[in-house]
DNA sequence: TTTT
DNA sequence: TTTT
């Protein structure tokens, strides 16, 4: 309940491969893949363009790995969010190595695949818990006075209580 | 469950005053005070080091709305989670005003209090916890009843363009 | 330079419509668009599925407006980090009002186009620095050996020599 | 410039050791040290309250270095945020190991102390500095030369499943 | 309104 | 190895 320190990993980035999914004796699933994320820069000494991929290990557990196995593949475009996770393990000769991954957890992980239409689009938050909490409960915004539909809600963009953008001051940025 | 998006602030700042913790008639508590994020930087025209503070209205919801109640006071600092919300409201005029807020669920949100030593330095997540309960049905009587006795609430309810709490209605935000 | 406080948001959304491009008289840009954010929850009381969009307006600095005005445009699916930033102004009648904004400035904020193949997928980020930072591509993993079809996969976390996310081929995807 | 790809990882821990300061042959500085970041959580089966501590890698580069060896050091609270990077290096028998760092540079990377009174409760950011240099060419020597003399670097180079800091080549991270 |  |  009460944690000291906050570790979070925020990664967009595509599978390499499918996600192999496989279940623990209890039943619930673990989902692993890994996750490119690439960027370039350009050189300043050299003034040619250069580029890194670097590659994540994830592992989801719960309704989310379900999830991961059903709804993602290799080349899918994904948000998610996780902790970091190093673990030890033995190789061969019996010496110790140590893993880093992300590990998306029901509670506090996200998962969602980006990409436009042809995706499907969702996230799958906390999928397997009590999503007790009435999302309605809380304060700000929308119910009542949607003048629009909920969905495809056309950019609202209101006309009349616009705050002008003053260009001609001193402000920071 | 399925969401399409990411909302989510974070947050590292100090109170500006002590939260104000109301009760909805579920029981459910309900947190609000303000953080202040604030960052200098060199102008780079004039030389000169200017800074600048923006004030964060915050709304905790749950579980960790008490634990806001009891354990967060004007001027600690804290680092949360939430996400961003507007909600719409009506002036005396009967005009639409819109206030954005940074809400924190025991969902997906978190509140942790920062500093060694003389603050408790613990951090509140919605952990394993059952935390199910619905949180709608908001009572009347804004700033006013709290049912629970609760320190530091010196019900400061702002004057002129503050947008207020509606608790008496179920359409609140 | 020092700042005392962390203002981050981050969202993955739609745009509402086109961004709209302005130059300051330094000759600056500033783009303004809105992003929707959904989420879809079920209502535990009732049953029902219900979702909910927010809309957020959101501010570009610099290269990056240039770039939003070429490159996004209505339905476009973006990440972006910014910050909070809630500024006043004055309606008709001369009452102060406050918008508050997701401001994405060069330094430290990121605007990125989601989505595959069809999007330009690129993001854009600080643009106009020198990122010094040699960075060669380190891969860790993945590729190869998925024993199992992608679901249901009824094998229970594996034995002994546990960081086993073959790496026996270094071609990723 | 152009990315593609979120790579973020942000914490909030404490050091477990002083930060080790390196210097690169063209003067930029390096810091090392481990960040823990605990959480505890009741333990549904069993119903004690279980704790566990994780210990992340940081790599600190250019400025935020240098700062990172003035003003924090073992046991400091502190916010940063940088992103995942996992660097191949050989052990004494030859064969590749893997070691995954939280790398903070200048641009993008973020480093607050947090606390207040007794810290110095300063957040260190990329902020509007000239921070252009290139950081690749790293000089030999690993643990060794710091050309600047710099408090808290007791150079432990630790013993045997360590992954070395190899600044001997241009293929560092 | 906070903090340094 | 930190912190509470």
């Amino acid at each position: 309940m009460a944690n000291r320190g906050i570790n979070k990993v925020i990664l967009v980035g595509n599978l390499g491969q499918d996600p192999e999914v496989r279940y623990m004796p209890n039943g619930n699933a673990v989902a692993n893949f890994s996750v490119a994320t690439s960027e370039s820069w350009k050189d300043k000494q050299t003034g040619e363009t250069r580029d890194r991929t670097e590659w994540h290990r994830v592992v989801v557990f719960g309704k989310l790995a379900e999830i991961a196995g059903e709804y993602i593949k290799k080349g899918t475009q994904v948000y998610l969010e996780g902790q970091l996770q190093t673990r030890k393990w033995q190789d061969q000769s019996g010496q110790d190595r140590y893993t880093t991954e992300v590990v998306i957890n029901p509670i506090g992980g996200t998962l969602q695949i980006l990409g436009s239409r042809g995706n499907s689009n969702d996230s799958y938050d906390d999928g397997s818990q009590n999503w007790g909490q009435s999302a309605n409960n809380i304060s700000s915004a929308p119910a009542a006075s949607s003048r629009q539909p909920n969905k495809n809600a056309p950019a609202p963009q209101p006309k009349a209580p616009e705050p002008p953008m003053d260009f001609d001051d001193d402000i920071p940025f």
